[in-house]
DNA sequence: AAAAGCACTTGATATATATCAAGTGCCTGA
DNA sequence: TCAGGCACTTGATATATATCAAGTGCTTTT
């Protein structure tokens, strides 16, 4: 389980047998069944959770019970809320599993500790959440500049991982448009080719 | 012209005269009249950049040359291209003047250097780009969740100070709608209360 | 193996938003 | 101080996307 987690740590940063155990020990597996949630609207999210295995999704729910995608994340990734983890305060937001998943859970106080302990630690977090910034950024830029099949087309160039085996209807969700939308924009690009 | 990253910098943190003085030391100050370009898509982004005075906006420019307003920010905000800095590409936005601005450069290596010998000022800016990614988040999920008059709505809430300085056909562009839509939108939005 | 439930597609129509084209009023710079 | 140029508004129309309503074919459950 944890060997996913620490062949993609020592492919980013150096670190020491007793480094890679002092991370080991405060990970808590999670293993999620599909459609399971592992956060829900109102709770408040404590931890930094890695995925091993599987694939899952944020998404919020508006007043018309609309479920919005806000984000996928797969194997290597890291997934969570970073407004309640960094404000403490209920999430306005849920994450469930696409498929069976495995994740590595870190909680709050744990991964500061990390970080103080072990600075190259510290500076992935950093960078990642820098990379998590400009991706995000992107994403903004596409949403304001591009119609509804310049999104999806960008979309697939970028995360075609992610557009193979997630369900279409999350994928238009993600991109602000309805899954008719999407089956008939998928239809004219494919005459188009 | 430090005076007033000063006061923003000890409002966040302690600060020694010391430390303050080896931050006023890497700054160098930078004015800018109103439409000045701050950066120019194409260019390498190498600082990082608070505003003491003004107000600028970050945009790009699409194939029709229509432009899209990525940011607005003003005096106590920081401003810059995260990705140019971060990857050291050419930059694929533009940042300009709206009004007469101020703003301290710190370039890339003085301000890793700050971060390395000012602890408390690398937790700030931790916490800085946490707080961005949230916010740029919330703008994700508005912009996949809402319609042209409740993103305007929450805009207003979200910013009134930006709302009430820069044009209205920015914040149209910003919000992702032409600037005649919002117009109307206003139009009904005031009939409404 | 049949039944039920999804996910996706397709068609008809409605609606939101964009586009094009004037028109107004207010700054601003010569 | 006047002329020109913006920024914003408004109207008419076009277009993109949403909504509603079936219909098809898989997959899952029993």
């Amino acid at each position: 389980m944890f060997e996913i987690f620490a062949q993609y740590l020592q492919s980013k940063i150096e670190l020491s047998d007793q480094e890679l155990k002092m991370i080991e020990e405060v990970c808590v597996v999670r293993k999620l069944r599909r459609n399971q949630y592992l956060l829900q609207e109102g709770d408040i999210w404590r931890y930094n959770a890695f995925i091993t295995k599987g694939c899952l999704r944020t998404y919020s729910v508006d007043d018309r019970s609309m479920e919005h995608v806000l984000n996928f994340a797969i194997e290597n990734y890291w997934i969570g809320d970073r407004e309640s983890l960094l404000n403490g305060t209920p999430s306005r937001f849920n994450i469930d599993a696409i498929e069976d998943s495995t994740l590595l859970l870190i909680s709050k106080e744990n991964f500061a500790g990390l970080m103080k302990s072990i600075p190259q630690f510290q500076d992935l977090v950093n960078l990642i959440i820098e990379r998590s910034f400009v991706a995000i950024q992107d994403r903004i830029n596409n949403s304001i500049s591009l119609n509804a099949e310049e999104k999806y087309i960008r979309f697939i160039e970028k995360q075609p991982q992610i557009a193979l085996r997630v369900p279409q209807h999350m994928i238009a969700s993600y991109l602000g448009m309805t899954p008719e939308t999407l089956s008939r924009i998928r239809k004219q690009s494919s005459k188009k080719q």
